[in-house]
DNA sequence: GCGACGATACTCGAAGCCGAGTATTCGAGG
DNA sequence: CCTCGAATACTCGGCTTCGAGTATCGTCGC
């Protein structure tokens, strides 16, 4: 199988694209800015490019034609093959049926919490959770908007998703914020000493077992 | 500032290992695997010297010794930096302060729903809502394996943050699907209609405002 | 009629990341 | 004693990604 192939959903993007219609590969990234795809599958100009060519290369889209209007560069225009149709199939399928672990930066950082002086974390968990809430706000305010202009549903059930998800963290944060300050998350006690050693100078001790 | 210094969170591992005490490359991977923090960190071990490497230049981690055990490679063993310790607090401090979005598959893949076929998609999610409740089940039962062996809980709080998640996602799929069965979803007739047009062989056009 | 500005349409070098490969040692089993 | 597999410790080529750069065109005010 193509290395990594699957790697990046720019190209899942694309294939969807020019499933409609046939466009140059500027216009592909202007299409997705405009509705909104860019707020859930990361977009960059020179990623786009080169996402682009490797499915050239993998015959899943092909050269329809290169235009050139007055003295501006070439716009090359790209159409999807059939086997490219055949792999936005499959590769949907498979991104909507599979779950799979991703690695998320907070999750790394929970990982490495007790690094962190226990009154820190506990200052800093809860500053992510008064962001939290902030972001919720505006993207609850945005959802209305969108709704009141008619936009239906099914094309925003992506931001609906990401809303569910962060007022399910936002709830965790909350919880975890009050079992520190009340001393009851097993494990506190250890961690404090820790740190009282670091403080006194003395190497820390792996705590694991 | 260094480009994307901060955008493997593996660097971060590395430094937060060399923390404790100065390790070579080798250990600081067998150790994170030991300590699981595999799961929540992509551990790779090609990208493990080059992040090693990376850190050395920006003199947050420096070379301790080079030694040899009989005719097996060198080792080289590491040390982390006074720079290296602000740079582990910082960015530890970003990570779990400030949320970021993040991209995931399934938001892509959601994103991208209505190109498969209203049918389709319920199947195919229906598919992730037992795996989800699978993969939940076999969390859950790790978790407890976990916690009988007397692993505090502030050890293991990233795999519960990720328990959360899945289970709020699980929820709303669910949800999701009888809304689709159900014919509740605003958008669906629009949707049915796209893919009649497609397979009466029409072009599909845009569904946007 | 000219100068600033944003949109159009890509290009390119540097850096990052992946995953398979290399070479050695050790211990267990037959 | 010999082999086989697991563990040790890294190396390397090639693809991917980043982000800043280039160059032209339309247009809007002044």
């Amino acid at each position: 199988m193509a290395p990594r192939s699957r790697s990046n959903p720019l190209a899942l993007a694309v294939l969807a694209l020019l499933f409609e219609r046939p466009m140059h590969p500027y216009e592909l990234a202007a299409t997705m800015r405009e509705r909104r795809k860019e707020e859930s599958i990361k977009l960059n100009f020179g990623t786009l490019y080169s996402v682009v060519q490797s499915l050239e290369k993998r015959e899943l889209v092909r050269v329809k034609e290169v235009v050139r209007e007055g003295r501006r560069p070439e716009r090359t225009i790209y159409e999807i093959t059939e086997a490219g149709k055949l792999e936005l199939q499959d590769w949907l399928s498979e991104l909507v049926s599979v779950p799979v672990r991703e690695y998320t930066g907070f999750e790394a950082g929970l990982s490495l919490l007790p690094v962190l002086e226990p009154g820190v974390a506990v200052r800093l968990l809860e500053e992510r959770r008064a962001r939290l809430e902030q972001g919720l706000a505006q993207a609850e305010a945005a959802w209305g908007m969108a709704v009141k202009d008619g936009l239906p549903r099914l094309l925003m059930i992506e931001a609906e998703y990401v809303v569910v998800l962060r007022r399910a963290e936002l709830e965790w944060v909350g919880g975890l914020v009050e079992e520190i300050r009340g001393g009851s998350l097993d494990g506190l006690e250890m961690w404090r000493e820790w740190h009282r050693r670091i403080g006194d100078g003395l190497p820390m001790e792996a705590g694991e077992g």
